[in-house]
DNA sequence: GTCTATAGAAGGATAGAC
DNA sequence: GTCTATCCTTCTATAGAC
C-alpha cells in the first residue's frame, strides 16, 4: 500500500508478450470493475498466466494498478487535437475541435478511466494528478494557448484564455456526458453530439466574438 | 447480487437508534471508500454492533449499499434552489443561483456521492438513475422551467430551455469541479468560486440576453 | 520463467446461546 | 434483538518443482 519506489517495475516500453497479455487483461478488468473488485486470480485467469507469473512481473496489486492506470492516463492524454493556424474560420475550427473533444470524452475508454481514477484518487493520489495533467489539464493548456492567439489576432474578445477554455469544454460537457458516465442511456447518436457541439459553439461565439 | 425486492428492507422512515448508527457509519464508509473496499466487519465495528445485528437489518451487503446510497441520493437531491418570480434582476438571480449550485457541487458530500455512484453505476444501475433523476436531472428541470419563464417574458432569447439550463451548469462546472473530484488541490476559496460564477453568468448572459 | 499448490489473512454470511 | 463464535469462500502473496 505504501507504493515504495524500490521494487522493479516492468519496463512497459519494451514488453514481452506475457507482459502485454497481463497488462491488457488487467487494464480491461480494472477499468470495468474498479480496483477492489478485481482479484489477482481473475487477472491471471484473464491473462492466461498463473498468479506466480503475475507476481514475477508486478510486485503487488497496488503497483500493478498504479502502473497500468498511469500508463492508460498517458495514452489517452495524447489525444491529438489539431489547432488551425493562421487565418481561420473560427466557427468551423471550434466546431471541429468541439466535435473531436466531445466524442473523445464520450468514448467508453475515456468514461471508464474517468470513473476509475475518480473512484481511486483518494487511495492513489498520483493517479488523480496524472489523469488531470496528461488529460483534461493538457487539453486545457493547448486550447487556452490557441484561444489566446485568436484573442491577440482580434478574432475573439480579450479575456482570460484559461477560463475561456474551461468554459468551452464546460459547454460541451452537458448532461450527455453525465448520463454516459452514469450509464443511464445508450451511447448518444451522432445527431445528439452534433447538436450539442453546435449549441456550445454558438453560445461560446455569442459570448466571445468581438462586436461586428 | 440480483437485488430482488422480496426481502425486508428496513423502514428508513422510522429508524431505531441502531438502524441510525448502522446507516450513518455505513454511508460514511461507502462514500469514502467505495463499495468493494468496505467490509461488513468494518461497518459493524464502526457502528458499534455485531455483524449478526447488521444482517438482522440488512439482508446483504448489496442491499445495504443500494438502500443507503439511494437514500443519500434522495437527501442530496432536495437541494432547495430558490427561483425568483416576477420581475427579476436577471444577473443577480443567475449569480445567486450559480453560487448556490456551484457550492453545492463542491461540497465534500456531493463529491463523494458523485464518485461512488459513478464507480458503481455498472453494478447498481438503479443508483445511476436515482442519482440523476433526483439530483442533476431534477435541478435541470427546475432551472429549465425558470429559464423558460424568463424567455417568455422576453428577458432571455427564446432557445431550448433544457439546453440552456445544461449550458449554464456546464459553465459553472469548470476545472474547479474536476480538480475537486480528483482530490488534486485543497477546497477552492470563496474568491475562486465567485470568480467562476461571475464568469459563467457573464458568458451566459452575453449569449442569451436579448439585443438591447 | 512458469507452473501447481498452498499458506495465512480477510471476506460475506449464519448458527446458536441468551 | 443482540451477541459470540464460526463456516466456507476468496483474497494476496509465496514456496518449491520443473
Amino acid at each position: 500500500m505504501a507504493m515504495s519506489e524500490t521494487q522493479t517495475s516492468p519496463d512497459l516500453a519494451d514488453p514481452t508478450p506475457k507482459q502485454r497479455d497481463i497488462a491488457e487483461a488487467a487494464t480491461r478488468l480494472f477499468m470495468a470493475q474498479g480496483y477492489a473488485a478485481v482479484s489477482m486470480d481473475a487477472i491471471a485467469r484473464a491473462a492466461g498466466v498463473s498468479k506466480a507469473t503475475l507476481y514475477a512481473y508486478f510486485a503487488s496489486k497496488d503497483r500493478l494498478f498504479a502502473s497500468l492506470i498511469g500508463t492508460a492516463c498517458t495514452r489517452t492524454g495524447t489525444t491529438s487535437l489539431e489547432f488551425s493556424e493562421g487565418e481561420v474560420d473560427l466557427r468551423g475550427a471550434l466546431t471541429q475541435l468541439g466535435d473531436r473533444m466531445l466524442r473523445f470524452m464520450l468514448e467508453p475508454q475515456s468514461l471508464a478511466i474517468y470513473r476509475v481514477v475518480m473512484a481511486e484518487a483518494a487511495r492513489f493520489p498520483e493517479l488523480g494528478r496524472a489523469f488531470y495533467d496528461r488529460g483534461a489539464g493538457a487539453s486545457r493548456r493547448r486550447l487556452a494557448a490557441w484561444l489566446e492567439q485568436q484573442m491577440q489576432a482580434g478574432r475573439l474578445l480579450a479575456r482570460d484564455p484559461g477560463l475561456a477554455a474551461e468554459q468551452f469544454v464546460g459547454l460541451l460537457r452537458t448532461h450527455l456526458h453525465m448520463r454516459a458516465l452514469l450509464g443511464i442511456d445508450p451511447p448518444p447518436s451522432d445527431a445528439e453530439i452534433e447538436t450539442t457541439v453546435a449549441a456550445a459553439v454558438e453560445t461560446f461565439l455569442r459570448a466571445y466574438a468581438p462586436a461586428a
